[in-house]
DNA sequence: ATTATTTATTAGACAGTGTTCGATTGGGCT
DNA sequence: AGCCCAATCGAACACTGTCTAATAAATAAT
């Protein structure tokens, strides 16, 4: 039985979070639940009820640090590259993020949001965030005169590679016969890009 | 209890099959459970479980049924059209299909086939021949120099639609203040084909 | 210093879930 | 009529998230 001393409130906040987070790493939504965050850590499961209201909420957080993690591990590998390999980066490090870290990201996917519950602004913050950053960066490729729906298109690409990152990850691809998804994507891309004058060889 | 003369083997699966989708259209995978099956055409869970196994392979089933639909209601649609227009009519009725049959639609994404399990041939088949519609109307539009890589062309394209259409259904393009997912999807779409010069007014 | 109050924490219950298995029970065959 | 196989059941098992009454602990008040 855990002492109230022992963590703070805020301390058992991350402590949960943390212990949390790494369930979800090693075995995805499907092996992640309340009742064995509670037993790492030494606690009942009341608590982390208590803490988080319901486990939905917990997994909504550990989200959110998902694409915490992920807007800075983009922007890291942004560093250095210029023009058309800056989108390049993007769309590569879209399918790489998600390979890596593999069942945090599809628990982004998996997590259903009950129709009356809302989600708490600060978490969907990180992933706008996220839409931000690219956003930046498409509106930096277009031409003057297109950047004012920078923001519809930048949505829209993500969705794009999205859909092919799932269909990877997802083995429709595989049942699909598709061989190399990431390029496919980056050719999709680059398409959308090229219709607006982007990027083109002058 | 039921009598072992109410159903033949064949009936009594196909009366399974019914119900769950049913219950699937009603309240979404969150409320499917086969214990509700059972319930409803007034078996028990064992003799659900006799019949199909395990649970995921019910969903299956009942996903391979929804591709089925799906296909059989889109060949419908292009009745009448003709060039770039049943290119749109594709694209559209992904989403219509989706937002019509949403709880259905949702399974096929939602359902996580684990790791050993692999997707049964004839479960499997219904998925591609969606494909296969999608990559004739494609090879049909495109010009003869660039219908070689049709397929992996028309699997790309359904993995941008699809990536529009689950961040509509699931809520992120609300989160983004996207407005028309529909007509971003066949931009994209458009962009993509005009890129191989086809569809393009001579 | 002792009492009172508030708050964190727990254990346990509840209603679910998928899955497994021994015990029945029914229908077809000899 | 008896036999056998397969269908069906019901109960058990190990889980799940959520809730609540009781308890323990830290703080405030006297």
């Amino acid at each position: 039985m855990a002492r109230r001393s022992d963590h703070g409130r805020d301390e058992l906040k991350a402590l949960i979070l943390d212990t949390g987070r790494q369930i979800m790493a090693e075995g995805g939504y499907a092996r992640f639940s309340a009742r064995e965050v509670a037993k790492r850590i030494g606690y009942s499961v009341g608590t982390v009820m208590h803490v988080f209201g319901n486990v939905d909420r917990l997994v909504m957080e550990i989200n959110a640090r998902t694409f915490r993690l992920w807007t800075e591990w983009l922007e890291h590998r942004l560093d250095g590259a210029k023009g058309r390999e800056r989108i390049l980066v993007l769309v590569q490090g879209y399918f790489d993020f998600a390979q890596i870290h593999r069942n945090l990201w599809a628990a982004i996917d998996e997590l259903r949001v009950p129709e009356g519950m809302l989600m708490e602004t600060a978490l969907a913050s990180e992933r706008v965030h996220l839409t931000d950053v690219i956003t930046r960066e498409v509106a930096a490729v277009l031409p003057g005169n297109g950047r004012a729906d920078a923001s519809a298109l930048a949505s829209s690409m993500i969705a794009a590679v999205h859909g092919h990152c799932a269909f990877q990850l997802g083995g429709t691809f595989t049942l699909m016969g598709v061989e190399k998804p990431a390029e496919l994507a980056a050719a999709r891309i680059m398409e959308t890009l090229s219709a607006r004058g982007a990027l083109t060889v002058s």
